[in-house]
DNA sequence: TAATAAAGTGAATAGTGATTCACTTGTTTC
DNA sequence: GAAACAAGTGAATCACTATTCACTTTATTA
């Protein structure tokens, strides 16, 4: 008599819940945040709006997870795009932040509507929350290298998380600045990124 | 019998309208552009939530003046700062660029509320193109003081629109962020502000 | 004072989007 | 098949503000 999950209920529960995740990040990369409104991403998964309370306590649970989600995709790409830069290969600090930066700026040009979503875009304040770890991971990236850099003479002494967070905002105003159309500026992207990581590597004093 | 506007009537009209903005700006300093809801600023000016809409022909407008107004107080300092930097006195792009970063950091430390909402608040996108013309302004400040340090060969070559930009970024990210609580770093202002003032020459391949 | 018109009022309305809930459907167990 | 319960539904509701508008007050002119 008893009802008890089974593994068929649990893998369907897990479907919907997949799939509304799934919804949620088609809308956000194709329209932003404000593209995924809670009859949206039901609409988008194929549910009922009410379905998506029964997967989440709240609207703003599944789109901080979606948030997570790329976020943690993002981040995990520039910190292997610094790893990749082996010190034992006659690498260098500036090899790294180099690569970190073009990977950066390279990923946010391409999916500018995502990366507006998750740099700059207004969200309510639970989903801020997660932007705040987002801007934190990173800033811990360039903290990490500007400090090898240090210790190995590349860059001048300097206080590294105030030089990381400011890095994080360098980024973040050059490459999302310009998606709004009266910012479109001519340079084409490849200048850009060159503009920029040369920037970057006089912010840190690097002794070329 | 005609009814016709004098000058008591124009008076009042206007010192209505300017309670108005009076208001919210009291508001906006308080508690950002968030705790501007119409109905508040009415209260605040102690008039009817209609009557803005007698001044005004929505509520953005109102936010977007006041938005200007604080706006154009700050780059007008700023610009001050800069200028009073008097290059026949021997003074030089660098100690322009210094003067410039130094007060804007202090005035955004001072007032954070107001630096906040100025700088990364949400708001509506009316107010939003505001602020858009707002860090433009600041871009511009910058663009002219490194083409100055450039061709007096104090600043490295580079493409001066792109760093402009990057320098309001990263002020923006140094001096917004540590508003919120948990980015609270343990550094006093002094030191953010001489670290910001350092990183902004190096940026500019400040020869020193 | 009467006529005219603007300024001011604030309760009612409107628009937006998240959330609820009474109900239906799908699964499981006996 | 029937009981038990979770998942799914979607129209209704709620919450939050901006905005409207019929009405009142204030000022001006003749």
């Amino acid at each position: 008599m008893a009802y008890c999950e089974t593994e068929h209920t649990l893998a369907k529960k897990a479907g919907t819940r997949l799939r509304l995740l799934q919804a949620a990040r088609r809308l956000v990369q194709q329209g932003g945040f404000a593209a995924a409104s809670a009859s949206a991403v039901a609409k988008e998964a194929g549910v009922a709006a009410g379905t998506i309370y029964r997967h989440f306590p709240n609207k703003s649970e599944l789109v901080a997870e979606v948030f997570r989600y790329a976020t943690e995709r993002e981040v995990a790409v520039v910190a292997q795009a610094c790893d990749e830069q082996n010190l034992e290969q006659g690498k260098t600090a500036a090899d790294k932040l180099t690569a970190a930066v073009k990977i950066f700026a390279q990923r946010a040009l391409l999916g500018r509507t995502l990366a507006y979503g998750l740099i700059a875009e207004p969200v309510d304040p639970r989903v801020e929350q997660e932007r705040l770890r987002y801007r934190f991971a990173y800033s811990e990236i360039f903290e990490d290298v500007i400090e090898l850099g240090i210790q190995r003479g590349e860059f001048i002494e300097q206080n590294c998380q105030i030089t990381a967070a400011a890095l994080v905002g360098m980024l973040a105003e050059s490459l999302v600045g310009p998606l709004n159309p009266s910012l479109n500026k001519n340079h084409d992207n490849d200048d850009l990124i060159d503009s920029l990581t040369a920037l970057v590597l006089r912010a840190v004093g690097f002794k070329s």
